[in-house]
DNA sequence: AACGCGTGGGT
DNA sequence: TACCCAAGCGT
């Protein structure tokens, strides 16, 4: 490509983002972005789409409207108000990076790069899109949009994530010195809004002109991926158990790991082969008809749901009773509030069901 | 370096 | 329907 036109492409993409740049709930119209804004707009939209963090983001602000008070917050609290946006790393990591600018940077997140990246949940893009948009640094910000748009200006034919260092490199020597921050969101931007995954809409896109694939016709099948490989199915159960006043025991999830820190309806292992063990009381069991569903990243999950009714019991570990008007404002990922609502539909409360095969304590 | 880590919407 | 996918990070 001729200098000449490569220069000719920041131009051409901030006129379309000037005209067509999305109104976005964390971009503040003419004026300077807020740093925390940005930061929590962007560890949300980690994987996420727009439409799914919209509401979270709103929520988060007003009960958060800066970060003293998110590191001042209960983790718990972080955790209820993340409930159903999933990779619930994000959230631990995210309040652990408040109380880390507070107590390591005076409640300001830093403005280099370097220092951003050190920082819990900020990784090379996160960093890049931080220092650009709410600093105006020229750093690139290559997620998913930039890494297919480039492929397709470019036409490149190595697949992900091979090509990534190239791709890279391209967003580097692309990125304007001076409106860095908008440059990065126009870039995405066009990739959500023009340069689509599938069925591009090159007709109005602004750099039509000068991208390969669409000269080479081939932008709508890059970029070029790697094959993935099938996810297994696990299987497990759930033990929705009632007291009679009204509550259900719930447990808290080990810290690290899937769902880490997260409340559940307590359950067996989720394996391949449909797991024997304990149940964590000592109850006379009924198995509900059906299953709940869901998918995760890396497997299906089928769980089959058991329910009891004691009088009273103590909590064992890690678990509590709660008042089931109020299990809808619990820490429950959505695999759990599925269970729930399968449960509660199943379960009326207050009327005990009498096992028609009681297995103590085991299922 | 490859894998674990959620969810809901689009096609 | 059964994929595919979305502003990635941590280990």
């Amino acid at each position: 490509m001729t200098p000449a036109l490569s220069e000719a492409l920041p131009g051409k993409l901030l006129a379309w983002y000037d005209a067509y740049g999305r109104d976005l709930p964390w971009r503040m119209k003419g004026k300077k972005p807020d740093p925390y804004s940005v930061w929590l707009s962007e560890i949300m939209l980690q994987q996420t789409t727009v439409a799914a963090v919209r509401d979270y983001y709103n929520k988060f602000i007003s009960q958060w409207p800066n970060i003293e008070t998110l590191a001042a917050a209960p983790l718990d609290d972080v955790l209820k108000a993340w409930a159903g946006l999933g990779y619930y790393a994000r959230a631990r990591n995210l309040h652990a990076c408040a109380k880390a600018v507070v107590e390591q940077h005076g409640g300001s997140l830093p403005r280099s790069f370097e220092e951003l990246l050190k920082l819990p949940g900020i990784g090379p893009y996160t960093a890049g899109a931080i220092a650009a948009i709410a600093y105006d640094a020229p750093h690139p910000a290559v997620d998913g949009n930039v890494e297919r748009v480039l492929s397709r200006l470019h036409a490149i034919e190595t697949p992900l994530p091979d090509s990534k260092p190239l791709i890279r490199k391209i967003a580097q020597d692309l990125v304007p010195e001076k409106r860095a921050g908008d440059f990065a969101q126009a870039l995405m931007d066009l990739g959500a809004t023009i340069c689509t995954p599938k069925s591009p809409n090159c007709l109005i896109c602004p750099w039509t002109d000068q991208c390969r694939g669409r000269i080479f016709g081939v932008a709508g099948t890059l970029p070029r991926k790697s094959a993935k490989k099938a996810i297994p199915t696990r299987k497990g159960y759930a033990f929705w158990l009632t007291r009679n006043d009204g509550s259900v025991l719930l447990r808290r999830r080990p810290e690290k790991g899937l769902l880490g820190g997260m409340m559940e309806v307590p359950g067996s292992e989720w394996t391949e082969k449909l797991p024997e063990g304990d149940a964590p009381l000592i109850a006379s069991w009924r198995k509900l008809p059906g299953k709940v569903e869901h998918t995760f990243t890396h497997f299906h999950l089928e769980i089959t749901v058991l329910a009891a009714t004691v009088v009273d019991a103590k909590p064992p570990p890690y678990c509590r009773w709660v008042a089931v008007q109020d299990v809808d404002a619990e820490a429950l990922p959505s695999v759990m509030r599925k269970v729930v609502a399968h449960a509660r539909k199943m379960v009326p409360l207050r009327h005990p069901v009498q096992g028609r095969s009681p297995r103590h304590g085991t299922y």
